[in-house]
DNA sequence: TGTACATCAGTGAACGCGCGTTCACTGATGTAC
DNA sequence: TGTACATCAGTGAACGCGCGTTCACTGATGTAC
């Protein structure tokens, strides 16, 4: 067998990597295979033996996120998913709203960067997205110990609202009224982890 | 003078309209000047009589919107600008954060639509996005009549909250959790209000 | 009132470019001897 | 240990298509007489 076992995976993951950064950047139709592929230092002609097509290629960097860049992201925010406890939802909160992801055009969470891009993708695409959705509500979840309906519904509001705060944020080309929105969205969020019922 | 004086504005006017639709529908690159004339009720080549560029069409649509379809929403929603009183909040974010405005895609609000699209477009374009959140926001500030930094930082929280909702609603293939999201949005939404000094 | 005319909104063919995808090939690599 | 070999990851030229934009033209319209 020519070349080691994890070989092609590797090289896979690589392509994955370099996709979620530059869809990031510039959203899936503007990104080209040809682009995706220099930036993993390789040649256009070779995707079609990683993937199907670029639709394939959208998911498994959507998904990627949840392993690779978010699992980093998580650590350097000390949000610890072992521990469930109030003070790690605030800690969630402050890495997600923070200044330093709103400048992050590169690393910043997918959900931000591509929100209409995946509304109007194929079922693959949606379905990781909400992938990556589920996986925050369920962290605010488990974190505010509130295992009921109400519960939940909080958790989903702290993810609109962390969500929905980046998102707009990124729209604006005045800084400071970005900056305001954050801010705001922060606050608010705060507010509604103070009014749950454990704190 | 061959043809009425504002016969062109008027061609224009419904460029801009089919252009709004179609953008709020499958986003800016997807979308086709070919597309938009014919729905227009045109031809191609008309078009760069009406704008400089594609990109110009696209600041002329979503800067429409407050005027046209914006203003309908309003009236329908039983939105009086002239009154200012928390119970105009209240009927505002019924309307915006409703099961009806989820399902219109095609007269939905363009912030629901376009934020990423939004964020990597021109200057011309986010002045234009800019302008559709500040009056969101100003509507909020007035009618819950606190005239204060915090005020403020409240109105921005409820639109982040608006628009965070539904975006996220939207991109979400299943449609128990999507409405699950509209619905905390919601609830979230009346708990910021309710919280509000003068209220 | 009817007709010739000038204007210019709108037409549609054409151009050039870039992109997703395909495919015959090349050459780096691990293995067998 | 060194060499011939089979494999298959990666190459790069080519294809076909669709899009933004241009431009010479057409024909519907209001006006002048």
């Amino acid at each position: 067998m020519p070349y080691k076992a994890d070989h092609k995976k590797q090289t896979r993951a690589r392509i994955v990597e370099a996709a979620r950064i530059l869809f990031n950047r510039d959203g899936f139709d503007r990104v080209t295979i040809d682009r995706v592929m220099e930036e993993a230092g390789l040649t256009r002609g070779g995707f079609y033996s990683h993937f199907r097509s670029k639709d394939a290629l959208y998911s498994a960097a959507v998904s990627g996120f949840l392993m690779g860049r978010g699992a980093q992201w998580r650590a350097e925010a000390g949000v610890d998913p072992s521990r469930t406890e109030p003070s790690m939802a605030v800690q969630m909160i402050e890495g997600y709203l923070s200044t330093a992801h709103l400048g992050d055009r590169d690393g910043q969470c997918p959900m931000i960067a591509l929100p209409s891009d995946v509304a109007r993708a194929n079922p693959e695409v949606r379905a990781a997205y909400q992938q990556l959705l589920e996986s925050m509500v369920g962290l605010f979840e488990r974190n505010l110990g509130d295992n009921t309906p109400e519960g939940r519904q909080r958790a989903l509001a702290l993810a609109a609202l962390c969500i929905g705060g980046m998102v707009i944020a990124r729209t604006l080309p005045d800084s400071t009224t970005a900056e305001a929105v954050r801010k705001a969205a922060h606050g608010a969020a705060m507010q509604l982890i103070s009014a749950a019922p454990s704190v």
